[in-house]
DNA sequence: GTACAGCATAATGTATACGTAAAAAAATGT
DNA sequence: ACATTTTTTTACGTATACATTATGCTGTAC
């Protein structure tokens, strides 16, 4: 059998360097770059970098300015107060479809395969893989709403976001509410109680919004 | 003085005119069209028009495959409710927004004035003016909740559906109730009263989206 | 020393060229 | 006649070349 994975496309490639430089902070919120210097930088011509520039534009995650170059995308505190709002709505809305809809057990295997996995990193104090188990339950739970574009909106503001969010990781207190609040949101969706997802989903995601807040203003960053 | 206007970028012509087909249907949904046959039509190189049509592939207007050219997103019964769905709960919200910042009488102007020219037009017997103004109401309104990103959204979303409900105006009824209910909304955002004012537009929403989904069924469209 | 004009420079926006891979067409054998 | 292989064509993906225009610098006038 010949190679199986397929030749992703220089396009592609760079989309997921840029954002992956973007996340990691390598490319720093507000920071200008040529596109000849990215070029080179993903060892490509200026083309694909440009399409890929053109995309994450319209992702809002930079600014493709004319004869400037691109600007990373910054966030102020009411960039980062919309966002969260929005996230709230849309996920509550989500959560509240997920339960609404009856899934047997078996399609929530994943979900509870997600907390399991939460807990286990809570014990082992793995902030990292915790971090990554929390998405991965917040996405199949988004995923169970049934609504690909709500899905992907979400994907769009947490990646808005993710900088901001890998940055006050470390810090954040309590991750242990946090698991108590996904059982809680684990039983509503059993239990098929849409309103009550949809209550509890909202509470969990505001009071995380708030606490990060509260830490990028006690670091003093206006933007992130 | 010379000339004020600034020189728009083909790659924007190429949005504005592309996007401008797809809504009037001149490029039909579910059709396949070259880049190079797209770029002689617009008069331009190949270039801005792919870039173009990167662009409008993320805003979920039109697709990109290799080989293949692009196709036209058709939108399926299952994305019209789905859409609709999402753009219910984002207006909803908005409107809760806008209520809830307690505009002064001179910031409803505009949103007064837009009622008004529905009104007239409504007398005018003139559908398409109307929808002109409709839509300006409600654009008004998310402008007046004060999330960016949210407006956003809602503007990807309507352009998602503009192709469905323009084959839909001339035959829904009752422009009239419509009328009645931004009446009704206007009085709520006035009162700043959040709650009502939400609850009014996704009354109203729920029912415009109801019988165009209705009409396209009685219509046959599966794809539309 | 300051202001302004003209020029040089640099980086984008656009056009074009080209290699490659997929699809279509043709040819060959059974 | 049908299946299979080979050839040819086609359209994209990417690289490169070029034109355009903003920006900054330099020089000159006052």
């Amino acid at each position: 059998m010949p190679d199986k994975e397929r030749q992703a496309s220089a396009t592609l490639l760079a989309v997921d360097e840029l954002k992956r430089l973007i996340f990691t902070g390598e490319l720093s919120a507000d920071s200008d770059h040529l596109e000849s210097e990215l070029a080179s930088r993903l060892g490509m011509s200026r083309t694909p970098v440009r399409e890929a520039a053109l995309k994450l534009e319209t992702l809002g995650l930079l600014q493709v300015r004319p004869r400037k170059g691109v600007r990373i995308a910054a966030l102020s505190m009411q960039d980062m107060t919309d966002i969260y709002d929005l996230l709230i709505q849309l996920e509550g809305h989500a959560a509240g479809l997920a339960a609404a809809a009856g899934h047997s057990r078996q399609d929530l295997a994943q979900l509870r395969g997600s907390i399991r996995e939460m807990e286990a990193m809570l014990w082992a104090d793995n902030r990292i893989e915790w971090a990554k188990a929390d998405e991965r339950f917040h996405n199949e739970l988004i995923s169970l709403g049934g609504n690909d574009r709500l899905a992907g909106f979400v994907a769009m503001l947490n990646d808005q976001v993710r900088r901001a969010r890998n940055i006050t990781l470390k810090l954040r207190p309590s991750l242990a509410k946090s698991n108590e609040d996904h059982q809680r949101l684990f039983r509503a969706v059993v239990k098929g109680d849409g309103e009550l997802a949809r209550e509890l989903l909202v509470e969990h995601r505001r009071r995380a919004a708030g606490s990060l807040l509260e830490l990028l203003q006690q670091m003093g960053l206006k933007r992130v």
